[in-house]
DNA sequence: GAGTGGTCTAGACCACTAG
DNA sequence: TAGTGGTCTAGACCACTCT
């Protein structure tokens, strides 16, 4: 596993972030960084010039882009060693979902895998007693209560079931999922933050709804999946369990040490 | 869910961290608060002093204290809203054993769970080829095959079948794992440093091993986890698969913004 | 307006890796 | 010995929340 000789980094700068901008410093060169590892422009293995020389070609501090690599390692697209340098991942094995925040479908996107959503239902309803609990309301506060199918040409993918608060996106029930993703709708459409989340797996046996959406036999070994999601100033926004074919998609969680 | 009042932050000051110790300033600390979260001390809900006040009660700069927090938000165990403070989480729903690269038993250790281990099988073998690709070696290069149960009085929890390459860890055979961990092992033994891991899930049905190690019939929905432990020098050292009863026990994962 | 965490800077010294 | 990332400091300004 030989590193890939690294080219001369005078050539083909890396372009400095914009300043006076409400993108914060390290999530723009992050962002900067991550287009190059997924273009192709840095492969597996390449060496990254170090981190003081970097640094002064974005013109930033060293602490902010050791931020900016800090969030690329966290979805383990860099490995850094000590002595030796940072290190572009050698392959992506998996979509890394049990890690990141952001919807299936641009997970699987940034992959080249393209998916199709079906809402099944979507209804106006009052909380039930658990999931009113979950997400810290009274019961029988009103709730967008959403089904969707995702499939890609091999069969279908996931089934997801979302509960989304009413009170904090008055009018969500008018949005077309079949175009825009739920998170899409809360932070562009609602001015929500998403600020985070807390997902717990179990594997359970397909009841009949899910065999008849995933096409598994009933009873048939399922990846089982139940979210809470939170805003930044810590209200739940949004609970949803969700029912994964694991013939088809696995989830992926890298491990770091603290 | 009205934050718990803050005592007075003179008395009962949190003390300062030693200098001049292998330890690094900010995992000193970020220990130190875990301790106070776990023994009671700072309840569910407090509001933790300002940074500035809690850097200058341990004599560290606001930089190192961050460094601490952020290790205890990716844990779960704080949150931080920004012109609120930082909290220590309400309740700890489920052992978070999704993003901490630790011992299983260690994890359940922290919740107050006792585990006891059964060893089922070790064994010295040639390391078959799947296997010896995932840890880059060559194929009949030599492992220790490793297989435990883990159970508390409630039942059987997990089965674990681990592959260490024993080229890093001579001898490796002749340790008791009933009384050790297997990190534990490898770190205290043979200096070796664990940097990351990575871990895929999936649903399986419960094969003959499974069903009679687990106590559940055949076929029946299993959590199954496969991974790939790397040294902090890049090295994979050890490749496993867990098999865990759903019902007893769920796995965790905290999803952060980046 | 006062207090909070979020970001950023420009240094410094260290442990570790490599030749 | 030279180069790397890991750690730490002492400031600074900002956006945001609460009263």
């Amino acid at each position: 596993m030989a590193p890939v000789k690294s080219p001369s980094h005078t050539a083909n700068a890396v372009q400095p972030p914009q300043r006076d901008v409400a993108v914060s410093l390290h999530s723009q060169i992050s962002h900067s960084i991550r287009e190059r590892i997924v273009s192709g422009q840095w492969p597996p293995n390449y060496r990254l010039p170090p981190e003081p020389d970097l640094a002064k070609q974005l013109g930033v501090s060293r602490g902010t882009l050791r931020r900016a690599l800090e969030t690329l390692i966290g979805e383990g697209a860099l490995r850094q060693v000590v002595g030796r340098g940072t290190f572009v991942i050698s392959t992506v094995i998996e979509p890394a979902i049990a890690q990141k925040l952001s919807t299936l479908s641009e997970d699987l996107a940034a992959q080249g895998i393209l998916t199709t959503t079906t809402v099944l239902d979507l209804a106006v309803m009052e909380a039930p007693k658990p999931i009113a609990s979950l997400l810290d309301v009274v019961p029988g506060q009103a709730v967008l209560r959403l089904a969707r199918l995702r499939s890609t040409v091999k069969g279908p993918l996931v089934l997801l079931h979302n509960y989304v608060r009413l009170d904090l996106a008055p009018g969500l029930e008018k949005v077309d999922f079949a175009s825009m993703s739920l998170f899409g709708a809360l932070e562009q459409r609602f001015g929500l933050r998403i600020g985070s989340g807390r997902r717990t797996f179990s594997a359970e046996g397909a009841t009949d709804e899910v065999s008849l959406a995933l096409g598994l036999k009933k009873g048939a070994p399922v990846q089982y999946l139940e979210q809470v999601t939170y805003l930044r100033d810590g209200r739940a926004i949004e609970y949803s369990d969700i029912w994964i074919n694991s013939k088809l998609l696995r989830v992926t969680s890298l491990l770091l040490r603290h």
